[in-house]
DNA sequence: CTGAAAGCGCTTACAG
DNA sequence: CTGAAAGCGCTTACAG
């Protein structure tokens, strides 16, 4: 007791096994697998330990056993965007509640001192989900230098790269064909950016894949891509509101924006009725994620389904199998997706919205 | 490289001090500290390090240091509800970019194994966030002998319990005074239930503090609370949407619904809809928190902001403080509210909604 | 059933 | 400027 009172600091298992008088392997036993030892002892141990208000050293322990019991979520971009879109909401929950099945925490990895690379050498985890990932990048050698299973959501799958992503640029092209189907001729695309990686991308990447099925679209209709005008904005409902400002600025309005982020597109919306605009009556748009607002928000948002949670699910499950060594092969999940009509994209072949 | 190839195991210092011929002193203050030895001798080992793949151990690094660098978030409740109710987003996000400025992870810490002691005990965090903890609970015990600090958020103040707290019980006051000037009496309330703590709260919960201002408007118009019925949500759509058709199924309708929750208060708003009810017109809600959604529902929803994201900074401010030894003094820190008057609730004293 | 001892991979007084 | 050595608090073969 007198212990407790003068000294503000932790009891190690060696003031256990001193005060109860058994070893520090005994002490270690009776918490971790006490039929290795007496009843008695056991329960001299435990009381002993309560007594002197002892809890295992978590660090201590999982520094011996070699593990963190954590995985890391590297967020793609500063804090505040990433769990600011609800998209990515959606994901981080899917990873979080395979974490809980394990008995493994989350951890949320910022990008530390503004350097990626630092942040993925010092993270304390056992496996590592990041978000549009491709081979080449600085943090993937450091990731595997340090032998630290990874999956990326919505990268660029490789050989080296293991993946979940939906087939982008299908969705893109059907997403597309929609509209086009409906007339529009005259459009504005809003593509994804600002997030961390953007710089080192390539051609392959996600905002590009996308890019492709669009392209696939319109040349069947005769437009060429490149006369579409094309704007880059975050994920976030600030800067959707923004590039929504931005478009009623254009010399001639377009008659629909395809957006590839339902947020963003939420912001176009907003900006357009703060300005007087009325949608789809006199200008249309299509997002892509189907997250909750795009059915709440009047009107209801055109855009295409992918299942986030289950991204984030299947991407921690098999960084599950990857840290138990359960595979050793690179896996490459792809998922459905759907296109969700609503109405958000005027009918210019009726008349009708 | 020999050894690179051939033992699929991460060198350690001792490998870079062998190789390079320094010790590991010499090969850890390359890495923390290069002004204490040559540069030749710095640059030689930094070439070493490279040239073996090596990249320090994080958590060799961390228990020698005696630090975790992340701090703690214990979800209130199963991950899949936790992070699905938008006011615990906001709370998370404002904790988060606190621990993005002090380069510091988050740590989500769901109930392990259905047991939130575990998962404290097992916590690798130098802090830890809880909502809606009070004194008493068996989890608090172990943070205080884990000598691990903490700060509550939503949750019973008190000498040893540090917390950030709106004035719930004037908040709540003013929202149903607002409900009861429109002239509803026949009234139903939705509190909040479902977390892991509900069960050892005491009468100074949260829930208990909104009653009390719930009770205290209505006794001003001479209603007794005990005259009101009670439904316990939990704070997700889902079971929002399951009061609300658990209240359709009341003998007699209530003019208005008083939820401790936007979240659910959406529910009621959706299934009423489903049912065919239009809002405010056959039935009014108010609900609590102002959720973005809150503002983008139809119609928009009458209720009481409150600042999570601030919540959360706030909180973690005062967690960083504590962990740094800056305040020995417990912090109890209270933000103000905001009525929010929408359009969710009738005015039944003019006729207009 | 029990315990002495090595080991996990770092950091850091301390002495040279 | 440099390095041998102790220490962080556990786990776990190993020997008795």
């Amino acid at each position: 007791m007198a212990e407790q009172t003068t000294k503000r600091k932790r009891p190690t298992i060696k003031d256990i096994a001193r005060e109860s008088g058994y070893s520090k392997t005994a002490v270690s036993f009776a918490f971790n697998d006490p039929s290795r030892i007496s009843k008695k002892a056991c329960s001299q141990i435990l009381e002993t330990a309560e007594r002197l208000g002892y809890i295992p050293d978590p660090m201590a322990r999982n520094f011996s056993l070699r593990r963190h019991l954590s995985i890391g979520f590297l967020l793609p971009q500063e804090i505040r965007y990433s769990l600011q879109n609800p998209y990515a909401q959606q994901v981080l929950l899917g990873i979080g509640s395979v974490c809980e099945k394990y008995g493994y925490t989350l951890t949320l990895i910022p990008p530390l001192n503004e350097s990626v690379t630092e942040a993925v050498r010092n993270a304390a985890v056992d496996g590592l989900i990041t978000m549009g990932m491709q081979v080449g990048m600085d943090i993937v050698s450091v990731m595997k230098t340090r032998l630290l299973p990874y999956v990326t959501i919505d990268g660029t799958p490789n050989e080296e790269m293991p993946s979940v992503n939906i087939n982008d640029e299908m969705a893109s092209y059907e997403l597309m064909k929609t509209v086009l189907d409906f007339g529009h001729r005259n459009l504005c695309i809003i593509s994804l950016g600002g997030d961390i990686f953007a710089e080192k991308a390539t051609k392959m990447s996600l905002p590009q894949r996308r890019m492709e099925g669009f392209k696939k679209a319109l040349s069947e209709v005769g437009v060429d891509l490149q006369d579409v005008p094309v704007l880059v904005s975050e994920p976030s409902l600030a800067d959707g509101k923004l590039k929504g400002k931005e478009i009623l600025n254009f010399n001639e309005l377009p008659t629909c924006v395809v957006s590839m982020n339902d947020i963003v597109a939420i912001g176009c919306i907003v900006s357009w009725n703060e300005a007087g605009l009325s949608v789809p009556k006199d200008i249309s748009i299509a997002g892509f994620d189907n997250i909750d607002e795009a059915s709440c928000i009047m009107p209801h948002l055109t855009t295409v389904e992918q299942p986030a949670q289950e991204k984030g699910r299947l991407a921690a499950e098999a960084l599950f199998k990857m840290i138990h060594k359960e595979t050793l092969q690179s896996v490459h999940i792809q998922i459905p997706h759907t296109l969700i009509q609503r109405d958000s994209v005027k009918d210019l072949t009726s008349g009708q919205p």
